[in-house]
DNA sequence: TTCTAATTGAAAATGATTCTCATTACTAGT
DNA sequence: ACTAGTAATGAGAATCATTTTCAATTAGAA
């Protein structure tokens, strides 16, 4: 039904509600060296290699990482990072919007590049599947509640939790 | 403009979306000991002085409290109450859907017991400030969402963040 | 190239939450 | 009311994700 555009990894199937073939990178684009620092000097923050290395793990690799996910992955690559540089430009990344953070219930926090196009996430309790969504009328109306209360919105949390397809068969 | 149905507390003012003059207890009604007890056998647990004391603490404080907050609380009562009483049995209760955990940000985990009617939380970030709402429209749509999938929700995590009237104009 | 503030890695610290375990207290069944 | 069998408790240790410290290194402006 919606497997065809999937990416998934055993505990965590991601369904993107844009149809995509590719199934090693978030976006279809792919980032030369110069779009990753340019996207790190957009920070106010310093070109280095880690930060580099770390970014373009993250892009190239798998949505809804953990900072510890995303560590191993980069030492593979150059044992000269070290884990504290990757929480410490995640939580940058986070700062400056560049990644979004996802705290689901009381798991690690897992990361993933901000997309351009917003969207939020319904997880299944039994297997971790992780299904994206996008509702303009739930954004539209997030809006209204904002306004009735005078606040002006910086961001939000949405997330759906309840049981798939494949889980409620199971059993 | 909305303090007048509101308690607040420093860093944590709340307006309810429905009209109270309470100033104390989150709910209108009180609960006797009975009650306590009732509620407490209804989740399969055995009736304890420590966790009768530990429910009706939390009933009569402050809503969206930490656990250290209620185990200080319930402390000052009875020194005979362990913090890691006070942990399991809001585990517990949240486990059984008798209180709600609200994690906000990187913030200790706060809790509130779950409201018959529910509702949503937005959060000021400048001030700590939090405002409950509710809206049928957004709970509609998130059902629809789940259908779209084939999902069958069990809760959601709704919170939207942004500046509060008066910090806007602090600034 | 030089200078200086920013960045880094390793290790220690932190802090919320959970677990361990010996002791105590409920409560169903007598 | 008594008792056995089990659940619950508190103190402190353990966990574990995340943050901080700090001395050494490096980026990048001048
Ligand atoms: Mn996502
Ligand atoms: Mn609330
Ligand atoms: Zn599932
Ligand atoms: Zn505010």
């Amino acid at each position: 039904m919606f497997e065809h555009n999937s990416r998934h990894n055993n505990n965590d199937e991601t369904v993107l509600p844009i149809p995509s073939n590719n199934e090693t990178s978030y976006f279809d684009e792919s980032w030369t060296e110069d779009d990753l620092k340019q996207i790190i000097r957009k920070m106010n923050l310093k070109v280095t290699p880690q930060r580099i290395l770390i970014l373009q793990t993250l892009h190239e690799g798998r949505v809804h990482i953990t900072a510890q996910e995303l560590y191993e992955k980069v030492q593979k690559i150059n044992s000269d990072v070290g884990f504290a540089t990757v929480y410490r430009f995640l939580k940058g990344m986070a700062e400056s919007r560049v990644v979004t953070e996802l705290r689901m219930g009381s798991m690690p926090t897992r990361y993933e590049l901000t997309p351009k196009k917003h969207h939020d996430h319904m997880t299944c309790t039994a297997c971790g599947k992780i299904v994206e969504f996008q509702n303009k009328n739930i954004e539209d109306h997030q809006e209204k509640v904002a306004k009735q209360y005078g606040f002006k919105l910086t961001h939000h949390v949405l997330e759906l939790y309840g049981i798939c397809t494949s889980c409620q068969m199971k059993k």
